[in-house]
RNA sequence: GGAGAACUGGCCGAGUGGCUGAAGGCGGCACCCUGCUAAGGUGUUAGGUGGAGUAAUCUGCCUCGAGAGUUCGAAUCUCUCGUUCUCCGCCA
């Protein structure tokens, strides 16, 4: 959620920036609630105030043992005033929230601009693309031959876009998942996190995906609970509605959670394989800083998420998202992308956005500041390391041998125990 | 699911209708004292949202789990909901 402080003293501003995401986007309609709203606000603080005092010569009249019954009956009539214009305060304040938490940020003024994914800029390219001779299958028709994962069978049970995991396959991706989480805990300083995977409506709506993204997500029929579409929900808000301290900060998460997501507007879109499944394994990572720590912490979180392919020895690059490309909560994003043989293109696998204090302003996470002692917004960040299915096809896909067999990278041995499938 | 108890500032904890945005303690911060990474003293320290001012700052209002109600006036009384603890029941 925008400042509204921010976005009241510097509109241009905001707008410009909010337009180079979609030039439909602005934020003058908050602003015209935003005045009518203090003024309302104005009115009703005084003549709460008028009562306060007014009540209170009451209390001291009754003690002198005075009647009170006039004045009783003036400050009633101030109450009913204050009633009115109170539900006029609670209806603007609602509209207001409501508008801000439709508004995505704003992308910050190093970000591309452009309106299509076109703009994005590719920052790095790592390791060799290598097309074979013999011609790699892609990974939906390699892991069905070898009986790594059963597309069908996991459409039976569930529905389309579920699938089962199953004998190496099954160990393979936990595998990875180990993998990634010895590697961010051992190596890079993150705690490890095993969140709740189904969260409620308040911490849906601290990390954005609320109220604006209701239906790409599922939701308990009778509850106030949601299928978390990302580990971020729980981890990000763990913090929910406290004050850290400035010494805590970075704080630095990892957690692997399956993620649920509806993929509503996706029908017909990457239908074979493992890259848009309903139900995904994934290892994310979350820092919360303060806005000074932010760059830099940013910088380190791809590199972790980097890491993990660099050690795969898996070909990526990394892409810095245009205005038009970031998700809504981003303000600034870099997509590592891996390549995939089947595509002849890379495909996206990790998402690392920072969010400045839009997340912050939205789940109440603060931290107080050492020198001035004053609470200020937490700035949050995440980043994927990584989606863990497509890292599952991206390693079948381009280790597999002109005789057949896949051949498993180093680091993973000791978690699969076996080197060859 | 049923019964009882509880929910107050960063934390602990006083507070049963006006003098309480809230005693006291801990923690934090600042300064002082002190010859050794100890102990002590003094002060300071909630959040949100408005208004005035270039600013330092001054000032109104709201907030004692959430919401509704009673009342001239609610942390304090009533109701609903949530959460936690204890006991009972159920349990793939």
């Amino acid at each position: 959620m925008l400042d509204i402080k921010l976005v009241r003293e510097n509109p241009d501003k905001i707008n410009e920036l909010l337009k180079r995401r979609n030039p439909e986007l602005s934020i003058d309609k908050v602003l015209e609630i935003d005045v009518e709203r203090r003024k309302t606000q104005t009115e009703a603080d005084e003549l709460r105030s008028l009562r306060k005092n007014e009540s209170q010569k009451i209390g001291e009249l009754k003690k002198q043992g005075q009647n009170t019954d006039k004045v009783q009956e003036e400050v009633r009539v101030i109450g009913e005033k204050i009633k009115v214009l109170e539900e006029k305060e609670t209806e603007l304040d609602t509209k207001q929230r409501d508008l801000l938490l439709n508004i995505p940020n704003t992308p910050c003024e190093t970000a591309p601009i452009g309106n299509s994914e076109e703009a994005n800029v590719v920052k790095k390219t790592v390791g060799e693309i290598v097309k074979p001779a013999f011609g790699q299958k892609p990974h939906w028709d390699l892991a069905v031959e070898k009986n790594l994962v059963d597309f069908e069978r996991g459409v039976k049970i569930s529905q389309s876009r579920f699938s089962i995991y199953r004998g190496k396959g099954a160990a393979l991706e936990r595998a990875i998942i180990n993998f990634f989480l010895d590697l961010h805990t051992n190596e890079h300083g993150y705690e490890e996190i095993m969140p709740p995977v189904l969260v409620n409506s308040a911490a849906m709506t601290g990390t954005g995906q609320l109220p604006k993204f209701a239906e790409d997500m599922y939701k308990c029929v009778d509850e106030d609970l949601y299928l978390i579409p990302t580990a971020e929900v729980p981890v990000t808000n763990i913090y929910f509605d406290e004050i850290l301290n400035e010494d805590d900060l970075p704080k630095c998460m990892t957690a692997y959670t399956p993620c649920f997501r509806r993929e509503a507007g996706s029908a017909g879109k990457d239908t074979r394989g493992l890259i848009r499944q309903h139900q995904f394994n994934k290892v994310e990572l979350v820092k919360l800083t303060t806005p000074e720590q932010a760059e830099e912490e940013h910088e380190k979180l791809t590199r972790d998420a980097e890491k993990t392919l660099e050690l795969l020895e898996l070909p990526f690059r990394r892409i810095e998202l245009c205005t038009a490309d970031m998700g809504f909560s981003a303000q600034k994003c870099y997509d590592i992308e891996v390549w995939m043989p089947s595509y002849d293109a890379y495909k996206e696998i990790s998402s690392c956005s920072v969010f400045g204090d839009f997340q912050a302003r939205r789940a109440g996470l603060r931290y107080r500041n050492k020198a001035t002692g004053k609470t200020n917004y937490c700035w949050t960040m995440n980043g994927s390391g990584l989606a863990v299915g497509r890292t599952f096809a991206a390693i079948i896909e381009n280790f597999q041998q002109e005789d057949g067999t896949i051949v498993i990278p180093k680091v993973l041995h000791k978690y699969t125990g076996f080197e060859r499938i």
